[in-house]
DNA sequence: TTACTATATTGCTATACTGCGATATAGTCA
DNA sequence: TGACTATATCGCAGTATAGCAATATAGTAA
C-alpha cells in the first residue's frame, strides 16, 4: 500500500476506464485489506462489536498491534469506533469487505481446484 | 503482502470464519490488487490481451517496472502469458478482479457520498 | 555467425510497513 | 488527589516492496 503516485491521466468520457484518483482509492483499500492481522480482527469483528481487549485475547495478537490495526482499518473508514466509559468498541462499518472476501476466497477456491485437476490430468 | 505467518487454529465446523491459510490467501490476492501500477496494467489488459510493448506505451511505465508487476500478477494467477513469436501476450485469466474492483467502487463512491452529506449537515 | 528487437532479471536506493517493548494518555473508582 | 484499568502512541529492528538503470536472455532475420 503506497499512498503516493497521484498521477493522473487526462482521460475523460464516462467510468469504464476508472480514473486515477479511483485507482487509488480502490488500491488503498485492497492496501488495508492484504495484512493478516487485519483480515483477521474483521472476521472476529464480524460476530459483533467488541472492545480492545477482547479482540487482543481473541485475536492473540498484541495489544499494540491490534490498536494500531485497529486505528488503520477506522481510517480507512471499514470500522467505527465508539467510547463506552473505560473502554473503545469497534464494529464493522462497511459490511462491503466480507463480500469482498467471499468472492476472493470462491475464486482462490475455483483457481486451486482447477490446479488440481490440471495436475491430476497431466499425472 | 506478508508471504509468512504460516498459523492455524484448530477451528473445524464448517466455513464461516475462514480458516487461517484461507484467510492468508485471501490477505495475498488483496496485496497484489494494492498496487496503483498493477491496477493499471489489469485494466488496460480488459480490452484484451496485449504484449508488454503496448502495456509499457499504455501505461506510460517503465519496461522493467511493467515486466516485474506482470510477474507478480501472473504468479498470483490473475494474468495469463502466452508467447507469440519474439513477443510475450498477457491476458487476464481472473476476470473476477473487476468484480472486486467495482464492488470497491461502489463501496467508496457511496462513503464519500456519506461523508459529504455529513459534512453538509454540520456546515 | 551477427545485428536487431522484445522481454526478463539484477543490483540498487528509497520508502513503508509490521510487530515489538516501553511509555503516554484517558477514563474510572476510591 | 492517587491508584488502577484500558487504550493509544513512540521508537526501534527487521523485512518487503516499488521503481530505476544497466544488463542479460530469448527470439527473429540476414
Amino acid at each position: 500500500m503506497n499512498v503516493k503516485n497521484k498521477s493522473r491521466n487526462g482521460r475523460s468520457g464516462g467510468h469504464p476506464p476508472l480514473e486515477a484518483a479511483q485507482l487509488q482509492a480502490v488500491a488503498e483499500l485492497f492496501g488495508v485489506l492484504s495484512e493478516g492481522s487485519r483480515l483477521r480482527i474483521l472476521q472476529i469483528l464480524q460476530a459483533g462489536p467488541l472492545s480492545v481487549g477482547e479482540l487482543v485475547e481473541q485475536s492473540r495478537l498484541k495489544q499494540a498491534n491490534v490498536s494500531k490495526q485497529l486505528g488503520i482499518l477506522q481510517s480507512a473508514g471499514i470500522i467505527d469506533r465508539r467510547q463506552d466509559g473505560n473502554r473503545a468498541i469497534y464494529s464493522i462499518k462497511l459490511p462491503l469487505v466480507f463480500e469482498l472476501c467471499e468472492l476472493v476466497c470462491h475464486g482462490v477456491a475455483k483457481q486451486a481446484a482447477e490446479r488440481a485437476a490440471a495436475l491430476a490430468r497431466n499425472a
